[in-house]
Formats: structure tokens, C-alpha cells, sequence
DNA sequence: TTGTAGGCGTTATCAT
DNA sequence: ATGATAACGCCTACAA
């Protein structure tokens, strides 16, 4: 048999937390229908109201750990992304965690700085602590789920695609890069490039291809050194730019496929003289914090925070039991077009 | 006596984590045995090396649940933050997380919108979750640390103080204000306003306290409508610009004591036309993703990922078991003076 | 060095 | 409706 040695002495360090075996002595029941108070089930409310007095009395709050060990779940997700200081991924995770805050769920930040290793060694964690499923923005354009699909952890994946069949929460990536170079077009820019992200991630190739798109749909032969790979950050964006500024024959106008890089090719424009509506500039993707003259710029707005609050909701659902067929939702970006266009004199 | 079932079919949907029994087993050792390899203790080197391979065939992974259960501790550390999206702090988070990875550590990011109750929240979390300590940027300036001190919590305050006797990490604030402010006077500008942060925040009292150092100490008369209080973000930066430019005899500088307010001044001078050297601007704290050309604007640089990692630091330290008395530690920061100063002609 | 067994705090099964 | 009791997976005296 169990020792339960009960301290009468509250008032001291209160180092040890309060167990559900000292609130059923306190209220003169059994540890179980504690539990049951706990869990809501039925208990007869004379005792259910002496257990949640005593459980206030001593200021009990339930062993998460234990309670996670017993039912082989817990209330924890996990969010994996490959870039905490991108405005775009916090803006996802807040959309996550509100979502997720309202279902009683606690959420556990990744940060993989786009390596796959990492990523790898989060998905033992989030075995190994029983966490309740994981949101995955992909770090490369094939992941290995199996360590949690395996175990049947829900995975909903963001921005990206896996390779595997699971829910997807995406945006129209071609269309956006097709409405940014045909507001472009419609300023009266004629030579519009494209800084595209790095090659072989889906939303860089979306994107581009997009620009392509609409190039082609105005019988605009695309001028392959106007298509520019670089990395998603400020510094490929800067890079970029000047490559593009170099050209014998210089673009007029530029469309960039994310937001850091978007800062990246401003900041070169302006070093220049040449910032916008002198050279004109589409950016897919919300430039933070910028004190820039927002109608100089066009700016397709991408859903990050509805992003994140859809493929909560949607892991919630999994996690809740949903067992249909895996699901791909697609939101909508809007499109904000410079007022400016190309200058006039 | 305890059952195990050990299931042989390991092919099948491998839906169950394998457990230390089962790598026991197939081992041909005890159960503790292969604890003891797991936790370095000293085993022979035969069934050592009999347990790892068990252990890599059945691709075990220990059960951190049950590990936190019976240590009553984890490896997770709670980082809570007062705002996900604003750039300093998720530096700041970046420097604990990289520093809480090296020494083993997983981190949970709470975000609590300056919410007193919301932080609360998150203490009571940490506790029945039996996270090893917290890092806590305050959202007040009090707050009542007592549910993690009671059972033993470790606690580090990062950014502000709290009134408790804990551990904390600073910078020089007032040290700060007074650097952008003679910076603003050396370039010549002779109104110099600040734009403080909310009244009670102990941060922006000190910051603005700095620039009225610099003024007594320049011998100038610190006009009372000079200086502004405004909420820490963009809009609150926006809100005083206008309310300044808008005096009788309107200030030609300004001190802008947070990195989101100075972006809101920015926006506002540069749509009045009169952007940086026209007018002359200092900013405590980094501007993230800026636009603008970087010698315009007198930059004091926070050491925010410094803080973090500083701050990770010290409560691994009281996790493994340091009792010294808390400690204080103020970092410095590194001041960029705008080299272009007010115009000339 | 190695094995046995008990307990960390909770939930769930079986009685009553 | 309620209570006793056996797990959940692991660690750690205590024995051997």
C-alpha cells in the first residue's frame, strides 16, 4: 500500500506541489473522485463542491506531467519554422498561438534556421514529450515525417508541401507572382525582372513562375538574365539587386518574392537614387516596419497570421479525432498596387 | 507483479513507443541497465554496447513524460515575452534558444501582450508542466513571481525588474538616452524632444531620464511639451511625431526611446517631407528591415540577443544548482552616430 | 556490476 | 455515485 505522508504544514517553503491524494483527504473522499471533479465527470455535488474547496484551499493545480504520462497525450504542440527573426513566420506563429490558446492548448516554438537535422531532432522531441501534434512550415522541399507519422502524431504542414499525404495550409503563390508583374506592367514599367528565392523551394518556382506567366501573357519575351535566384534574406535581396542594376541592359522594374528580400533590393534602390517610382517595385509579402512611402511600392499582402490560425484549426481537429481524408486549403493574397506607377515628366 | 506484453510484430503500424523494457529484453539485460546506459552510469561495456544496439533497432527513444514524472524536472525552459512580433524580442529569443540548445534544453515561447493575467497564466504552466526555471521580460512593473519562487522556480528577469530578489539582465537605459541625445546636440540640432515610452515602465522612464541628463548637462532648458509618452509600438510612434510637429514651436530633433516608435516617427517625417538630416533623429534600439539609408539616422544598438543569451546563461547556472545571492548584470550598448548631422546650408 | 521492486501523480478499470 | 487498485515509463535505493 501507498504512504501518503500529508504535511499539515502549509505555511512552510510550499516547495512540494499539493497532490490530488491531499485534497481527497482534506475533503474526506477518494483520490479518485477528485479526479473525476477534475475531469467533469459525475460526482455527487455535496462532495464535488468540498473537493474544489479544498483544492482551492490548498491552491491545488493538477501534475500535467503525470496527467500526460497516464493518457498518453498532452495539451502541447509544437511549431517548427525555419526563421524565428522573419516577420512573415512570427506573424504565423501569432495566428497559431491565439488559435491554440483559445482550445487550451500550450505551444512549443522551433527554430530550425532552415536545416533539416534540426527539424529531424524536433520531431523526437515532440515524440519523446508526448506532445499533441506538430504545424510544420518545411525547411526543404522533401521532409522525412515518418518519426511522427509512425506514431501517429497529426502534422499539418504551412507555406509548403512535403511530399507526404497530409493537410496543407498553402497560398496561391503563381497567381500572387502574376499579380505583382501585371501591376507593374499596368504602371507603364516595360522591363520588369523578377528576384526569385532559392531554386527548387516550391514558393520560390510558384512564385517566379508566376512572373513568367504574366510576362508571357502580355507577348513579352522574359529576358532570362532578368530572373535572379537568391536567398530568402535581406542580404540575397541586396545581392540580387545589384546584379540586376549591372545588367548592359537594366531592368526597369523588379518583382520581389518575399518580403526580406523586398527590403534587401529597396535598400540598394535607394543607395542608388533610383527608389521607387524612379524603378519600380512589386514585393510579395507584407514589408515590416518599413518608413517607406506605402504607395510607392505594390505590395501583395500574404495571410501569414490566417495561416497560422487555419492550420491550428485544423490540427485541433485531427487531434480531436477527425480522421478524413487528408485536406489542402488554399488562401486568397491581396494585392495593394502603388498609386504612383512610373513617373510621368 | 507487472505485465509486459512485448509485442514481436514490430513491422505493424508502430503506432506504440518501445519502451526500456522492450530494449531490456532484447538485450538480454534489466531494466535498469538500460537506464544506466542511458544516463552514462557505469555499465559493462558488453551489455553497454547490447543495450545501445537494442536500443537503435527498435529506434527507442526514452519517454521524457515519464523521465520528468519521476525526476520531477525537465529539460524545458519558459521564455515569456510581452510581444512575439516586435523584433527585439524575438532576438532576444533567438540568443536563449541558441544558448538553451548547446546545454540541452528545449525552449516554450509565451507571449503575453503586456497582460498581467496572461503572464500569470504561464507561471502556473510552467509549475504543473515541471519546467526547469523561466526567463520572464516583465509586462509590468511588478509582478508576483510568487507561484514559481514557492516551489523553487528558478527566475530570470530579463529587460526590466520585477521587485523581487531574483536574478537579473539589463542594459544601460538611461546611459543610452544620454548617448542619442548629446549625439543629436554634437550634430548640431539645438530643439531636441523625446519620444518616451509609457509612464511607469522602468525602461522608459530611464531612457527618457538620460535626456534630460543631456540637457541639464548641455545647459539647455528641457521644454516640458518636449516630451511624449506613447505606447512602445509603431502607432505610439506615430501618435507623439505628429503631436510634436504639430507645437507652436516645434522641436528640429527628436529622441525616440524604442525601435517600433522610431519607425512610426520615421513614417510621419518622411510623409511630412521632412526626413532625416532635416530633421534630426536618434533611435534606442535597432531599426529591423529599415529602408533607409543608415548614415541618416543616430542608432543606439541594443544588445538584444546578448541579453538572451546572457540571461539563458544564468538560470542554467541556478538550475544546476547554484545558490549564490541573485545577481545583476547591466549590458552595454554601442552607440551609431549618424554621420550627415543637421544641413548645412 | 547487475537485478528487484517501489513510487513519481494521474487516470481508468473494476468492484461495491 | 464512490472507492480501491493497477498501470503509464522511468529512475533509484537496496540487495545480491
Amino acid at each position: 500500500m501507498r504512504m501518503h505522508i500529508l504535511d499539515s504544514n502549509n505555511e512552510s517553503a510550499g516547495v512540494t506541489m499539493s497532490t490530488i491524494y491531499e485534497v481527497a483527504a482534506k475533503a474526506g473522499v477518494s483520490p479518485a473522485t477528485v479526479s473525476r471533479v477534475l475531469n467533469g465527470l459525475k460526482v455527487s455535488s455535496a462532495k464535488s463542491d468540498a473537493v474544489r474547496a479544498a483544492a482551492a484551499e490548498l491552491s491545488f493545480s493538477p501534475n500535467k506531467t503525470a496527467r500526460s504520462l497516464r493518457k498518453q497525450n498532452s495539451e502541447v504542440i509544437a511549431l517548427v519554422i525555419p526563421d524565428i527573426e522573419n516577420p512573415f513566420f512570427t506573424a504565423l506563429a501569432r495566428g497559431v498561438e491565439d488559435r491554440l490558446r483559445e482550445a487550451g492548448f500550450s505551444l512549443v516554438l522551433c527554430n530550425t534556421d532552415d536545416d533539416t537535422e534540426t527539424e529531424a531532432k524536433y520531431f523526437e522531441i515532440a515524440v519523446s514529450e508526448n506532445m499533441a501534434g506538430v504545424i510544420l512550415v518545411p525547411a526543404a522541399d522533401h521532409t522525412d515525417l515518418s518519426p511522427l507519422l509512425s506514431r501517429n502524431r497529426p502534422v499539418v504542414a504551412v507555406d509548403r508541401s512535403t511530399g507526404h499525404d497530409i493537410d496543407v495550409v498553402t497560398m496561391e503563390n503563381r497567381a500572387a507572382g502574376l499579380s505583382a508583374t501585371r501591376a507593374l506592367l499596368a504602371s507603364g514599367y516595360s522591363r520588369v525582372a523578377c528576384i526569385a528565392g532559392p531554386r527548387g523551394i516550391e514558393t520560390a518556382d510558384d512564385r517566379s513562375g508566376g512572373w513568367q506567366d504574366a510576362l508571357n501573357l502580355a507577348d513579352r519575351a522574359a529576358d532570362p538574365t532578368y530572373l535572379c535566384h537568391a536567398n530568402y534574406r535581406v542580404d540575397g535581396g541586396r545581392a540580387a539587386m545589384l546584379e540586376l542594376l549591372s545588367l548592359a541592359d537594366p531592368p526597369d522594374a523588379v518583382v520581389v518574392t518575399n518580403n526580406l528580400m523586398g527590403v534587401g533590393a529597396l535598400q540598394v534602390l535607394s543607395e542608388a537614387g533610383m527608389a521607387p517610382p524612379a524603378f519600380g517595385v512589386a514585393v510579395i509579402g507584407d514589408l515590416p516596419f518599413t518608413t517607406l512611402d506605402p504607395t510607392s511600392v505594390t505590395i501583395v499582402h500574404l495571410p501569414a497570421r490566417n495561416l497560422g490560425v487555419t492550420a491550428a484549426s485544423m490540427l485541433i481537429e485531427r487531434i480531436n479525432g477527425d480522421r478524413q481524408s487528408p485536406r489542402t486549403v488554399v488562401l486568397r493574397n491581396e494585392v495593394a498596387i502603388a498609386v504612383g506607377g512610373v513617373p510621368t515628366r
